[in-house]
DNA sequence: CGCATATTTCCATGAACATGAAAATATCAT
DNA sequence: ATGATATTTTCATGTTCATGGAAATATGCG
């Protein structure tokens, strides 16, 4: 990761219809969603949502894959662990003053993990 | 959190300047840096660092105070924690296939919170 | 092959964004 | 008050972005 594909996947993010469906796939899990069904759940038209997934998977945030006539669009992990630790690179220098924080938080809040208190 | 101040927040971000800002003030800290400081530090003039430092304050990123005539940005670690944790909800839908190895990821690559294998 | 389905690419249009000079505001020092 | 410093606001400019119809591409079926 570096700044400049940063900013690329914080753009892909920083949009209505790709945000909801990115976060439709991060709900999905591994096994993602057909194109036309993404469509179908934000109520775009399927050309519209082409251009959404393609500026998400080049950004590194989704992984697509062709199944007969169907294209799948799963959440890329990898991509957005990568994201994730380049923001809160040295966050408070590792002076965890607010930084541990608010990363257990995150975890703890979502899935148990085992760091909480 | 919401949709829309998501995309705010995401959009405050997807930009090469207050990227770069944004992540000068999660490195310093909660004491922050003075406005003329981070426009030196990025080598952008006074007007346009106050537009974008005004950009990440209205997204809930960052905070500021005055102490004479300095104005103080910081981090705002609650509205990124808010940000993360939207981003990331109901990841899987609860079944930690991908995501708790993601978000303990972070935590461990960062620091030491404690969950890490 | 020929037709239906699923998705992408091409293209044009209007809207939102980044930039920074200049003027305005705020604070402090003398 | 006057002048110096720090920052913001106003305004104009060019650039990038979102949208979706129409045409093109890819795949499967009979």
């Amino acid at each position: 990761m570096n700044q400049d594909k940063a900013v690329m996947a914080l753009a892909a993010l920083a949009q209505d219809t790709r945000l909801s469906v990115f976060r439709l796939l991060i709900k999905a899990g591994p096994d993602g969603m057909i194109a036309g069904a993404l469509a179908d759940a934000v109520a775009v038209p399927p050309s519209t949502m082409s251009h959404h997934l393609a500026k998400l998977e080049q950004a590194g945030l989704v992984l697509s894959w062709r199944t007969s006539r169907l294209i799948h669009y799963a959440a890329d992990y990898a991509g957005v662990q990568a994201l994730l630790t380049f923001l809160m690179a040295d966050c408070c220098q590792g002076d965890p003053r607010a930084c541990a924080d608010l990363l257990s938080a995150i975890v703890c809040d979502r899935v148990g993990v085992g760091a909480c208190s």
